[in-house]
Formats: structure tokens, C-alpha cells, sequence
DNA sequence: GATCACATCACACGTTGGTATGAGGTGTGG
DNA sequence: CCACACCTCATACCAACGTGTGATGTGATC
């Protein structure tokens, strides 16, 4: 395992405000966090290690998008990093939009330094629980991405509480296929008992929300 | 049933200026919504009928408690109704404290009508899908008390994924008894296959966190 | 002291689940 | 064309599950 879990968060602070960025980028370190600057939301789309943990100080006036909408589109790109939202022309309206989408705090600049680490070390272990079931669901969809068409359909009838009998006669097999089908998914999945396939059946469907 | 989910929603308005408490009240009526209108947080506690459906509409500054305190406060009472707020004086701090505390909006004053229309529209959405939720488990909940010991014990191996002769060993008995139980529990529980029994452990664990 | 819920177990029986052996069919890709 | 994955099934066997009968013992309640 080349960068398991062990991998250091990252602040990715975006703020076109060069002497801003500087400041924060220097507060962060002095706390001991790894913090990366960039200019605008551009230069940090073109940025990689995107996908490792860590989370976004935005700045709300950016040039071009929005942090607003910028802090929207993350989602759509299918960046999860929490976001933690600063401005200096703020307005309530404005916070409770951010808020509403998500943001894991918004800060009135000029802010307390305190408040800032606060809030950053809130994304960061906001990030470290969505990353740990993130992880564990993405192991069971690429378990269950193994299955062949009849196993996942199987499955979803043995995990609905369908007796063998019951999805032979649905799926007009015999019973004996179904079992062979029932078995292949218990091991493809690695499923130690049906408890254990029932909840990634269930773990499976909340992704697929 | 008397009052099963037909009840209708309640809006109800807490704000010490009798004007703004009035005309907020028309507005809702004006839009078919049933409102009730309390004075004080003392005045709203009194009130019964607080476990209907419905929302909260809350004005920061009261006298006594602040709607923010008071916001919280009703966790701890266990009153679960979702929460507008409003506010002539607010800012971006008191805003975002709101909205972490899980408030639905925050809105200041003076607020365009349609705005306040909207969230308590969703105020009252949020706690149909929260009463739905609710429902189901406390069902659950209801069911798992009439377990003995014993039941619930065997219950909680059973959900995970032991195999009766394991739970015997472990709990000391012979497996009969252990079928004896979990034949118990699965009819008191009203499940009827094991995945179903899987759920509801998996709620009942939710409920308790 | 009778009643009742709870808990325990032996024995027996039938059902359901899980796996192996052996065998046949389809379709895809090298 | 052959290998391979997938899908199908019969037969057989053993393990696990579920239930019923009948019995014993405890503690709480009335």
C-alpha cells in the first residue's frame, strides 16, 4: 500500500488576495498542517493529489466564478474536500446559501486565527470520516462489480429475504442454480454470513442515491 | 387511528413583537397554512400539541433566552420540530451557528414574503421525511422491548452473522435454547426472514447513537 | 400458594441452506 | 477452433435452521 490512510491532509487555500494567501498559508504551517496556495479556482483544478485527504479554504470573491458557485461545482466534478468559506464582503444570505450546500464553516474577515484553525481542523476530520466510509463502500461496489448479471440477481433476492425456493420460482430456475448463485456472491463479496451481505446490499443502495 | 398522518402541519411563531408575530401569522394563513403565535419561549413551552407535525418559526432576539440558546434548548427537550429563524440584528457569525445547530433557514428582517413562505415550506418537508423516519423506528424500538433478555441477547449475535451453535457456546447454553429465542425474537420483532431481523438491528443501532 | 413470564434442555422431525460431482448449453475473444 | 466465463440442472449428502412435545426450574406478582 503505496498512500493508505497514512497520508497527510492537505489545505488547499484558494485566494486571489496574494498577501492573504501567504498569511494563511504561514498560520496553517505554524500549526503543523501541509497547505498548498493557489491564485484562483482555475490554477486549482489544474492541481493533482486532488483526490487525497485533506480540505478547500475559499475565498467567496474570486475572479470569475463565485466561491458560491465554485463551491457548488466541486460537487458536480465530484470533489468531496469540506469546504470552509472566507470573505470580506459577506452578508448573511450569502452564508446561509453556503451553509445550505454543505460549507463546514463561514468566516467574516477579518477572522480570529483561532477560528481559522477551528474551522480548518472541523474539514479536516469531517474529511477523515467521509474518506473511511467512502473507502469501505467503494470496496463493496468493486466486490459487487465482480458478480456476474444472475449473481447480483440473486442477490438482491436473497438480501430481500426470499427464500431459494421462492427466487427459483421468480427467476424460473431450480433451485439448485440459485443456490450455486446464492454461493458465488457470498464469496465474490466476501460475505462471512447473510448478516454481512445484507448490509453491503444495504451499503450498495445508499450509494446508489 | 384519531391522528395518524393526515394531521395537519402547525407553524409555529415565536417573537415577542406583537406586530411582526401578527402579520407573520396572516402570511402564512393567506397561504393555507395553519399558524399558532406565542409571545415568549415560555408561552410556546406551555403549548401542548408540540408533538404534531410541523415547524418553528424563531426570532433571535427575545427577551429571557436568545433563539439561538433556545434553538438548542429544544433538542434537549426532545422537541425534534425543525426551525426557521429570523432576525433584525444578525450576522454572519450568528448565522452560520444557526445553521450548524441544523437550523432549516435564517432569514434577517425585513425578509421578502415569499422567502419566508419558501422555508417553512421546507421546514415542514424536512419534518415529514424526519416523522416518517421517526415512525419506523420507534416502532422498532417498541417491538424490541417486549424482548427478554435473553431474546435481545441472542437477537444481537444472531444480526451478527453467528451461527446458532456459535451463540450457544458463547452464552453457554445448548442450541435448542438459542433456536428457542431467536424463534422468539424474530416473531416478537415481527420479522419475517433473517435480513429483515438485519435491518432492524442495523436501526435500532442508529437510534442509539 | 397459584399464576405467569422467563429460561433451560432432550428428543424428534421436517425444511432450508451449502457444497460437491458430473454434465450439458451459450457466447466471446484470442 | 479452443479456451473461458457464464448459465443451467440432476443427484446426493451434510450442516444449519425451525418447530413441536414435554419437562424442569426460577423469580415476581397477586
Amino acid at each position: 500500500m503505496p498512500q493508505a490512510s497514512g497520508e497527510t491532509p492537505v489545505v488547499h487555500i484558494v485566494d486571489d488576495d496574494d498577501s492573504q494567501r501567504f498569511g494563511l498559508d504561514s498560520l496553517l504551517r505554524s500549526v503543523g498542517l501541509a497547505a498548498r496556495t493557489y491564485g484562483s479556482t482555475q490554477e486549482f483544478l489544474k492541481a493533482d493529489r486532488l483526490d487525497g485527504p485533506g480540505c478547500i479554504v475559499l475565498d467567496v470573491r474570486l475572479p470569475g466564478t463565485s466561491g458560491l458557485d465554485f463551491q457548488e461545482e466541486l460537487a458536480t466534478l465530484g470533489i468531496r474536500l469540506p469546504v470552509v468559506l472566507m470573505t470580506g464582503h459577506g452578508d448573511i444570505p450569502m452564508s446561509v446559501r453556503a451553509m445550505k450546500a454543505g460549507a463546514v464553516d463561514f468566516l467574516p474577515k477579518p477572522f480570529r486565527e483561532q477560528d481559522m484553525i477551528d474551522a480548518v481542523t472541523a474539514a479536516i476530520n469531517r474529511d477523515r470520516l467521509q474518506r473511511a466510509n467512502e473507502n469501505q463502500a467503494i470496496a463493496i461496489v468493486d466486490r459487487h462489480a465482480t458478480l456476474s448479471p444472475r449473481e447480483r440477481e440473486v442477490m438482491a433476492l436473497v438480501t430481500a429475504g426470499k427464500m431459494n425456493k421462492q427466487i427459483a420460482a421468480e427467476l424460473g430456475l431450480s433451485e439448485v442454480t440459485v443456490k450455486i448463485h446464492r454461493g458465488a456472491a457470498m464469496r465474490k463479496m466476501g460475505a462471512r454470513s447473510l448478516a454481512d451481505l445484507v448490509r453491503m446490499a444495504d451499503a450498495l443502495k445508499d450509494r446508489a442515491r
